[in-house]
DNA sequence: CTTTTGACTGGTG
DNA sequence: CCACCAGCCAAAA
C-alpha cells in the first residue's frame, strides 16, 4: 500500500505549514532522489482534485512560482501565499530562506509513519 | 509496446 | 548569464 510515489508527495506536501514553503526538489530528495523533481512537479499537476494539497505552497529551488499557471487565475497562487503571509515579489518568494520548510529536518526519515496515521 | 512531455535540479561548457 | 544534458517517475498519444 501506498507504493505510489504520487500519494507521498502528497503526504509530504499536506505537512507543510501554512506561512512556510518547500521545493519540488527538496520533497524528491527526501522521498529518495533529487531528480526526481520533476515528478513531484508531476504530481502537483495531478494534484486538481486533492483539496487537501496546498500545492501552493510548493516552488522551485529559488522560490519561484513556477507553477503559478495551474492555478486558474494567473494570481491564485501568490494570493493563498499573501493570505498565509509570505511575501512574493516579481513571482518571486521575499525572504525565501526563511519561509523554507524542509522535509528531510521536520519530517522522520521513514514516512510515512506506519503507526499512528490518520487518513 | 515506444516516445514524448512535464509545476525540477545540478553539473558542464 | 545562457544552452545543453542526464537522471527520475508517471500519464498520454
Amino acid at each position: 500500500m501506498g507504493s505510489d510515489y504520487f500519494e507521498r508527495v502528497y503526504e509530504v506536501v499536506r505537512r507543510i505549514p501554512a506561512g512556510r514553503v518547500s521545493t519540488y526538489g527538496a520533497i524528491a530528495e527526501f522521498l529518495g532522489s533529487v531528480s526526481a523533481a520533476r515528478t513531484v512537479g508531476y504530481a502537483m499537476n495531478a494534484s486538481h482534485s486533492r483539496p487537501d494539497v496546498p500545492a501552493h505552497r510548493v516552488v522551485n529551488r529559488i522560490g519561484l512560482l513556477t507553477g503559478k499557471h495551474h492555478f486558474g487565475g494567473t494570481q491564485m497562487m501568490e494570493e493563498l501565499l499573501r493570505s498565509e503571509g509570505v511575501e512574493v515579489e516579481d513571482d518571486r518568494i521575499v525572504g525565501f530562506a526563511q519561509h523554507f520548510w524542509d522535509p528531510s529536518v521536520h519530517l522522520p526519515r521513514e514516512f510515512p509513519p506506519t503507526e499512528g496515521r490518520s487518513l
